[in-house]
DNA sequence: CTGTATAGGGTACAGTTGTACCAATTCTTT
DNA sequence: AAAGAATTGGTACAACTGTACCCTATACAG
């Protein structure tokens, strides 16, 4: 009765597996066999688990959504202020510390395959982004009334997610990815003129 | 005599056709022979003007990055002014016609390969953004005396990789992009008040 | 007890990859 | 004219890829 979470469980080991692979060694370096030995199970069980890698790959990615947003969701709690969680949930966006490293790489990774994957475009990619650019949208549509918020946010997040690239490709440190990103936080909330 | 000048156009039609099959089918698909096909020539001639795989990739990079050039020169000339100037380089960054869309989406999966790839790791890849981000720097230091002309270039250049990476993902149009690119220079140009 | 589904391991296979090798042709130089 | 270097082609090969197949055990329903 309890075969069918032990068998998500399963799944979602394997799919972490090839995450940690992936962030390590590439994507592309994601194959059935490095996945399999770096999960500690034989081929056949990766096979046995998902029929193709295509679904692997697909499973790992929401995998790898659902972590972002855990993490998104744990670094909130206890944050107020609309200042506050805008910071909070923009710096989230940069690559500060080895595990977000991660992600940003792999799902950064992912959304240049799915640019010409048919099968990878199909997934819910954008989700996460586009709620993040409601959320602080809305913060800010009532913690800066003059604003527009939609060409704010949006500008925010594009600049954080290039922030993040340039971090990843070490053209800048997180640390001064977080000034830049401070200093267009203090000059949208600084006093009303 | 002209052997070698003729060697170095024979190398560019190859890197080129690297660069087409990489924007069409993604970079992993750039294989020895789906170069050698696009480029109409035998798979042993591709490895006649390459030792090795990784000398193609490495110059089909700079290739890149020399066409990404060529195509800002060619963009600013005849254009004056710290606004239309900033505004024209930034355009650029986004992906808004098919060549540049192919530009980004190889730039982007080259960075990311450059992670966990120490030999693309160690090339020049970031002279281009870094001498943008000054150029930009410049223009805002004397067109706009009161700002932070680093903090703001930097914001603005990553920015503007952000909102490509979103137009490429699909996740906005690059008119939109641009709506938001210009919503921030209208900002930073305002009359100072 | 018997059969049937689930979980697991090992191996085989066809296709693709980068690279290496061998032959032929063309051009330059002596 | 002859020799030799550069240029082009075809094929071979070892490694690796995703997938398929065959063989056990163990749990549970009849």
């Amino acid at each position: 009765m309890a075969r069918g979470t032990d068998r998500e469980w399963r799944r979602r080991d394997i799919a972490d597996a090839l995450l940690r692979v992936a962030g390590e060694r590439g994507l592309h370096a994601a194959t059935m066999r490095a996945v399999a030995a770096e999960a500690g199970v034989s081929l056949h069980l990766v096979q046995h688990y998902f029929d193709t890698k295509e679904q692997l790959m697909s499973f790992a990615l929401q995998r790898l959504a659902e972590l972002m947003r855990d993490r998104v969701v744990q670094r909130v709690s206890g944050v107020a202020g609309p200042r506050e969680l805008v910071e909070t949930i923009l710096a989230e966006a940069l690559p500060t510390d080895p595990a977000s490293r991660l992600h940003h790489l792999v799902y950064t990774s992912y959304a240049m395959l799915a640019v010409t994957d048919p099968a990878l475009a199909a997934h819910p990619f954008l989700a996460a982004p586009d709620a993040m650019e409601s959320f602080v949208a809305e913060q800010l549509a009532h913690g800066r009334p003059g604003t527009d918020p939609r060409l704010e946010s949006a500008a925010l997040l594009a600049m954080c997610a290039g922030l993040g690239a340039g971090v990843l490709a070490g053209q800048r440190s997180a640390e001064d990815a977080m000034a830049v990103l401070r200093h267009q936080l203090d000059r949208l909330f600084e006093v009303t003129h």
